[in-house]
DNA sequence: ATCATGTGTGCACACGATTACACAGATGCA
DNA sequence: TGCATCTGTGTAATCGTGTGCACACATGAT
């Protein structure tokens, strides 16, 4: 019984078990079908007794629903985004949804993952990364009726999406860094122009312009602490900048270790360091950095609105526009 | 053409459409199968037209290979194993298969979502939580013949394992902080008494046993940040251990920052903190941890290893040693 | 011309479930 | 009793592919 690698029993030979047809089978396994109180008990109690489960593929070939949702994601250790999927993976596994994780490098190779995920007839996309192309995702994906979006709007029947506002936070946190005097501020991007990096620049720079200030210089990395390092030391050598804008939480931190270390500045006297999400490791006594940062399990709860609508066969593109805060620490 | 959400066509379908029967169509789709070049090109070629695309779901049914890969983790977030994950979905995918990540906190949750993927006709298994019993892995994915495990092994036909071995690495480590005169050892845990911290706690008592030494205190967090800071002000405070050996690395920084921030104490003059796995994070500058650290691709094609095996069907239970080395660092 | 061989295609069934339909028996009501 | 209604079950079709078998045709050797 144990540990033994019998087949699997198919519902058939079940049937034949319990003496019944294999339609009954099916019946006692979908809670609410005609059938006998006593003849589910009877099946139920056989089924367990070899190990019997419903095949999940064959249902889905019928049923037309997989309950296979894709995630799209730049990458999995990140923790910019990792709190967001820990959490959307949750939920979707209390809906009794599988998430397939989707996540690439390249470009192409993204494109053929999406296609070979949707052989697969996924019920649902989400789209965490901010590297693909909307358009190119409805094409893929346009059997799965609408798609859920994080992130870039586009005007199409398929596309539910969130957007994220954070043009109050950045106003704050500006406010502040211009009140302690700092003045030549730069904006360091976590690529080199995707919609997401563009729309959080747009905050800050709408920002400083109020105040009759811009931004003088630009340095885009890649996401990734050693980029946020290596390009804070360019910042801060060749442009003499005073503020930091980082594109998200991890190249702030770089950049903090970029300028503690290796010029002897010190935050937020010398300098001012703003980072984007709000990802715990921000809050660590360590970093505690000042960032503007997004409620992530608010975000979370949006996605699953959208999926729960989509479910339910609520037509029409939906979109949840969320608002970002400021968490102020001692880097700026 | 684009963003309509026709239903998807089928191979019949296409069938009528290119003129030929649907078995050709399927040939056309299967890289060795006795099919006219022209056939095949003139169908591709209408299948690009309409968007065909085999699904998978129905084929899985009649092959009986899902090509689906279930992947139990204890968490996403997790540094310790997001750099392992990423590395493994990359390589699946290279591979044509697809991860499904099961994830989750509570015990009989887990069991309930490992029944789930089973019902899903996975083809391989990996498991890279050391919460979960191998035997109830065994039981529930006894159809999906071997399964592959990272670090328990399992005297089971079934179960494919790696194992990891740091006594070594512990020991060239052990020997370091006690020429530099430290004395009083604790250890801190992740988890309650899993089976892999149990293995790595015994590593680093071997190396204090074989020097007339042991362990004086013994925490247990959880594998985080906050657990790592909250039982090193206990350690330090009540226990006056000068030397922590972590469980991971994210609880060794948590450590390093609660002696430094709420004793004042610094590394590795007052006291010498040691974590385990070697995460990137760890090499950062504003960490420089000394761990215990295993190659992390080395790791991985390990795995991938014994997926292959898996997959060519050969048979018998495999097993895959790897050794640690330890990173130096300024804390210890 | 005959036969062996090889190539390309269609037919029909299998994969394992769900479900519309039909039907037998029980029940209720007049 | 006669008829309508409801309950529980079986039959058979369906979901979209893959593939063994049969067969038609082309090729080549004798």
């Amino acid at each position: 019984m144990s540990g033994t690698n019998k087949r699997r029993i198919t519902s058939k030979e079940l049937a034949k078990l319990a003496g019944v047809s294999s339609a009954t089978i099916s019946r006692a396994f979908s809670p609410d079908s005609r059938i006998g109180r006593a003849t589910r008990d009877r099946i139920l109690a056989v089924a367990r007794e070899y190990g019997y489960q419903p095949n999940a593929i064959a249902r889905s070939l019928n049923n037309q629903r997989s309950r296979l949702v894709a995630l799209v994601v730049n990458a999995i250790g990140n923790p910019c985004e990792a709190e967001e999927q820990q959490l959307l993976v949750h939920r979707l596994q209390a809906r009794q949804l599988l998430p397939i994780i989707l996540c690439c490098a390249d470009h192409s190779d993204r494109l053929q993952l999406m296609r070979l995920a949707s052989t697969y007839q996924v019920d649902h996309v989400v789209i965490f990364s901010d590297m693909v192309s909307m358009q190119d995702a409805v094409d893929i994906f346009h059997t799965t009726k609408p798609i859920i979006v994080s992130f870039e709007p586009l005007e199409n029947e398929n596309v539910s999406s969130i957007r994220i506002d954070g043009s109050a936070a950045a106003d704050a946190i500006i406010d502040k860094i211009v009140r302690d005097g700092k003045k030549r501020f730069a904006y360091l991007s976590g690529t080199n122009s995707s919609w997401i990096d563009k729309l959080r620049r747009s905050w800050f720079a709408e920002a400083l312009a109020k105040r009759g200030l811009a931004f003088e210089a630009q340095a885009f990395g890649d996401y990734s602490y050693d980029s946020g390092f290596k390009e804070a030391v360019l910042l801060l050598h060749r442009d003499k900048v005073d503020a930091i804008i980082s594109g998200n939480d991890v190249m702030a931190i770089g950049a903090r270790d970029a300028a503690r270390r290796v010029l002897g500045r010190n935050t937020p006297g010398d300098i001012a360091i703003i980072g984007q999400d709000g990802i715990a490791m921000a809050a660590w006594d360590c970093n505690d950095l000042t960032t503007l940062s997004l409620d992530h399990v608010a975000f979370i709860d949006a996605v699953v609105e959208l999926i729960e609508r989509h479910d339910a066969g609520i037509e029409g593109p939906h979109s949840i526009t969320l608002t970002c805060t400021p968490r102020w620490g001692s880097t700026a």
